[in-house]
DNA sequence: ATTTTTTTGCGTCAACACGACACAATAATA
DNA sequence: TATTATTGTGTCGTGTTGACGCAAAAAAAT
């Protein structure tokens, strides 16, 4: 019945958590990867707990594996949630009940202080899957702010602060656009990141100017009028670049 | 023979510490707040323990009360350190244990994983004192690297990168300087932070642009040469100014 | 087929910001 | 009184930024 994720809960530390917001760009949107939860119908972001001779990456990395099927994924802490109420009256309780009564209940009504991770993977490279409380694993707009468990909206703004911060110290385009993309795809990411609309124009000259693009000799046909050309992250001038902190802000 | 602080480890967390940066500058040197053992002579952070019922963020001020004598620190929790190895070993486990039978050596014997603060202080507020198993509370200069307990001196580190990251987002200046400074000794303190000398007066050119400076009618004498003038931070402007963040890096 | 509409590519211009540097005023010291 | 290191203020050339113009392209409408 139970999957062996939710079994053993002696082999995890007491008290510590970990949460994971997981972003994807897709059609011009960006969204956050949640669970459903079966009994509840609560929606939460993928989290888990972290194995008594395992660092906090590592615990990441099991728990963004096990939702995405994806390894290598670009990932950073970003945060630590340590309110002591921030799990009292924990509704996931109650799902956890459900399964079963040979589930350690005291372990999972514990006060826990969930260090907050968010990832950025390729969007269509994702095969949500759901864990052992939640009936699916779906893809949330951030704008449609949808009520989610406990603080886990609060956890989502953090990320999306940092998020905004690092823009120019991390190849967040990178992992978040497919290989090839357009112009306007990439500026679009850029303002939704910042929350903010920028000049086209402009923009353009700028991210040029960082020669962190190439510029491929295709175009993306089919929407509707003039076909945009595409282009490619230069890895090599990205990684340079950003070491030093792409400059001047937007 | 054991202080209040060090006893009833029952009240506090399991496998979670905090870590202390607590930064001061003096005679235009940038330091950090460190304390010697008493057994091992080795030098090490200011740390403590979460209690049960309690904040990080409070359980992080209860240390700083503790080592400086302040209340209302300037305090930003900017990393978490959680590698499996990182408290094996701990030399401080046998300054514990020189403190007396009574003591419950498990607690401090286990796996924590750490969260960082920094913290700013105006240097001569300051009253350093030691905790139950060091004999000395003493400022150590950042520049000097001196050998810390465990992974203390990566902490630091780290701790420096954030601040320089967020030297035109948070009032770094207003809380390590005090009240009156003179251009040269703001100079100081950006270009330590920063690790790098900056021109003179392209600096004042451009902090002045900020209005976040009143320049007072008064100087520092006594120094030699020619006396340079005190200024203020304008408190109102320099909150509105970092909302946005500083424009443009140094 | 031709026109319309919207998007894209490329360019211009004035205002501003930045780095490098010059020079005079000042205050303790020699 | 002269010396010397430091501070206050300004200039100048360059590069970057924001605001905006215009023509080419491509699907859709006529």
């Amino acid at each position: 019945m139970l999957n062996s994720e939710a079994l053993n809960t002696t082999e995890f530390l007491d008290h510590i958590s970990l949460d994971c917001v997981i972003f994807g760009f897709h059609e011009n949107e960006l969204k956050v990867l949640a669970l459903h939860y079966k009994t509840t119908k609560e929606y939460a972001l993928p989290g888990g707990f972290v194995r008594k001779d395992e660092s906090l990456e590592n615990a990441a990395k099991r728990v963004l594996k096990q939702r995405t099927g994806l390894d290598n994924i670009f990932l950073k802490q970003f945060g630590i949630f340590s309110d002591p109420a921030r799990s009292n009256m924990n509704p996931a309780v109650k799902d956890i009940l459900e399964l079963g009564s040979d589930v350690d209940i005291n372990f999972f009504d514990q006060r826990f202080i969930s260090v907050g991770f968010y990832a950025l993977v390729e969007y269509t490279k994702v095969n949500p899957t759901p864990d052992f409380i939640s009936d699916s694993c779906l893809w949330i707009n951030i704008k449609d702010d949808i009520q989610l468990l406990l603080d886990h909206n609060h956890i989502i703004t953090k990320a999306l602060e940092v998020l905004r911060v690092q823009l120019n110290y991390q190849p967040i385009g990178y992992n978040l656009l497919p290989e090839k993309f357009t112009m306007p795809e990439l500026q679009k990411l850029y303002e939704t990141i910042l929350g903010k609309e920028l000049d086209r124009r402009n923009f353009q000259r700028k991210i040029l100017s960082y020669k962190i693009l190439d510029k491929l000799d295709e175009r993306r046909h089919g929407g509707a009028h003039k076909s945009p050309y595409l282009y490619a992250f230069n890895l090599e001038n990205y990684q340079k670049a950003l070491n030093d902190g792409l400059t001047g802000g937007w």
